[in-house]
DNA sequence: CCGGAAGTTGACAGCGTTGTCACCGCCGCC
DNA sequence: GGCGGCGGTGACAACGCTGTCAACTTCCGG
């Protein structure tokens, strides 16, 4: 009735001494060989359901735990999912850990996580070199670095899938999971219009992400639809960033001729433009509306609370580490990967009302 | 010259076929045995400095990636460190996230997330299986579950070493890195009693968090060293959410006989106090200076910036993950485990200055 | 010039699991 | 009644690496 026995250092401290099982003190326990306990714990067929239970009863009895390093070298899964993000925002992020965890559990499986900055030298180097030595089963990709050419190639060269979150290009290039930002940008700007907003400004984002361009353009078709021509002053650049919205808060706010609404591409810019209003003593929303986009915690954490669009992140992280598990990810005719589009939530709150004028 | 050849699904696809070094390659290449590379590999002492090189560069020409699998299963070391942690702010996890991954990548270590509810169920399940099953070479754990009972108790019986970042309880326990709450809430105190304020507000954090206790004993001793009566309707209880800093302001913003200045135990708060002034139309700071804690990216995501206390958190995770690469956090004499006290930053902004009566 | 210590290297046995293949018995079929 | 097939099971060889130990070299001091 031997069983592994294994002196950890911290044991010499306290005197204890551990038992850890291994699939054979199983074996043992419940008269089988090891070959069948581990035919029960993958839930491979042609098991008799007595075996079954006698199986799982020791496992239990013994408090069972795989040695998932040894899972890993003798078979071809490593249960281990990588998430890859550059650090765009805590809060998304965060979700998108949550998210994907919450699947992962469910299957046995862990996520590592790889922060990376877009700009990194190595960034390929990085991605490889967590991708080989861990073996990992699956990669989700955040934006920015979901659209990053490099990081693609180099995921496809050492054979490793993944699922890419909201991505902007090449969607037919691997597994993806997103949301219509230009449906969004229109329903919000159809919830201005229906306020009865007709001069509304409109803050766009950073160039470089993809989700800029299209949540212009739902705003834009949304005028359109409306028979409103747009004012070339009312646009201006922002960044996605605190300090880019309150510039141009500044630049649409001053004079008189100003918009009686203001559409940010993101939360943090449409704080920006609350905070150049309140510097003004324009009262929100009394004298101006404006909404937002993303629903970060912040949109809660002002007053007053922003509208602005929700995305399920969660659900949408858990469909990427999903289609990681399954190997849906892995498995798809050239040119036709599994994609999903999940709904946004427009969350009306106080920042928003009909125009005083 | 045969080398492995592994055939991924993936390949099947592209026509591609990948070679993944091993170490029996590397060997071969460099004419040595795997023993030898392996110990050129682990940074062994007694090889000769020829041949370390050659080992070197035959791992360069191959492209050769370790095994994280096969190490952790021969070896004693998975090369993996888990964080545990509820939510209590994503701004906080992402900055130890990254902290830690900074100090793994440099050691060839990787880090896997487990989010957990502090009140859930089986708390001590998810963190034994995660540790057990991934043979985990450390923890580092973040407040509020640092202070868990239940997870230290399991934590020690599986005899795995862990770090607490912040931890209220119990020091002598195990390895930690912290701050000092209670002398930085008193910096911040003599910042505002320094502009001239005598009548200052302060709102209490959450009774279940131990910085709570300590901020507000930082607050009193700072006001008692200057021979300054606290008043007990100046001081309100809050939960360290934006909504309890709003209710906390309405109560002491209302009426004329207000404070000329409120510290609130940390940024949501305040910023929930920033919005109740806002309401009342009393300006900040030049009727209300307000002052937070945790320098959150929303500090400087409002208008005006918050002064706020800044801790060095990327450091105190990349310590704490360095005491457990270097296994500092498992060998310790018993009751003085090692321990580290960070400085913190008093971050003076935008929403305090001098009272204006 | 010799004995022993220190430096350098390799052979080999695991680590705990999964994949492969063989085996045994039972069923249903011609 | 023999035979092919399948359900159920186990023996055994990997998987890629590290720990142990033995062997061989080199370098000293006496």
């Amino acid at each position: 009735m031997r069983q592994s026995r294994r002196l950890w250092a911290a044991d010499l401290r306290t005197g204890t001494e551990l038992t850890t099982a291994t699939i054979t003190d199983v074996a043992r326990e419940a008269g089988v060989s090891i070959k069948t306990v581990s035919r029960v714990l993958n839930r491979e067929p042609n098991v008799r359901e007595e075996t079954r239970e006698a199986v799982l009863a020791a496992s239990r009895a013994l408090n069972y735990r795989p040695n998932l390093s040894a899972r890993s070298l003798a078979g071809s899964r490593s249960f281990l999912i990588g998430l890859f993000f550059d650090n765009p925002s805590p809060a998304y992020v965060s979700d998108v850990q949550r998210g994907a965890v919450s699947r992962c559990r469910e299957s046995g499986y862990h996520l590592t996580i790889e922060p990376v900055a877009a700009d990194a030298v190595d960034l390929e180097g990085v991605v490889e070199q967590a991708v080989s030595t861990l073996r990992l089963d699956g990669v989700i990709l955040t934006p920015p670095i979901c659209d990053d050419p490099r990081v693609l190639s180099v995921l496809e060269s050492v054979g490793a899938s993944y699922v890419r979150i909201a991505p902007d290009r090449e969607k037919g290039r691997a597994a993806w999971v997103g949301m219509d930002d230009r449906a969004a940008a229109q329903a919000m700007t159809d919830h201005l219009l229906d306020l009865g907003h007709v001069d509304i400004g409109f803050v766009k984002g950073h160039p470089d992400h993809g989700a800029s361009r299209l949540r212009q353009e739902g705003f834009l078709q949304a005028l359109a639809e409306r028979g409103i021509a747009p004012r070339d002053d009312r646009i201006v650049q922002g960044w996605f960033s605190f300090r880019s919205g309150f510039e141009a808060g500044e630049r649409l706010l001053a004079g008189a001729d100003r918009p009686t609404a203001i559409f940010a591409s993101n939360d943090d810019m449409a704080l920006g433009v609350m905070a150049s209003a309140t510097r003004r003593r324009i009262a929100v929303p009394e004298d101006l509306s404006v909404a937002g986009f993303d629903d970060t915690p912040a949109a809660r954490t002002v007053w007053p609370q922003l509208t602005t669009i929700g995305q399920p992140i969660l659900e949408m992280a858990a469909v990427a580490a999903d289609l990681l598990i399954t190997g849906e990810a892995r498995d798809f005719p050239a040119g036709h990967p599994p994609g999903r589009v999940f709904d946004f939530c427009l969350t009306v709150r106080d920042s928003t009302t009909r125009p005083s004028r």
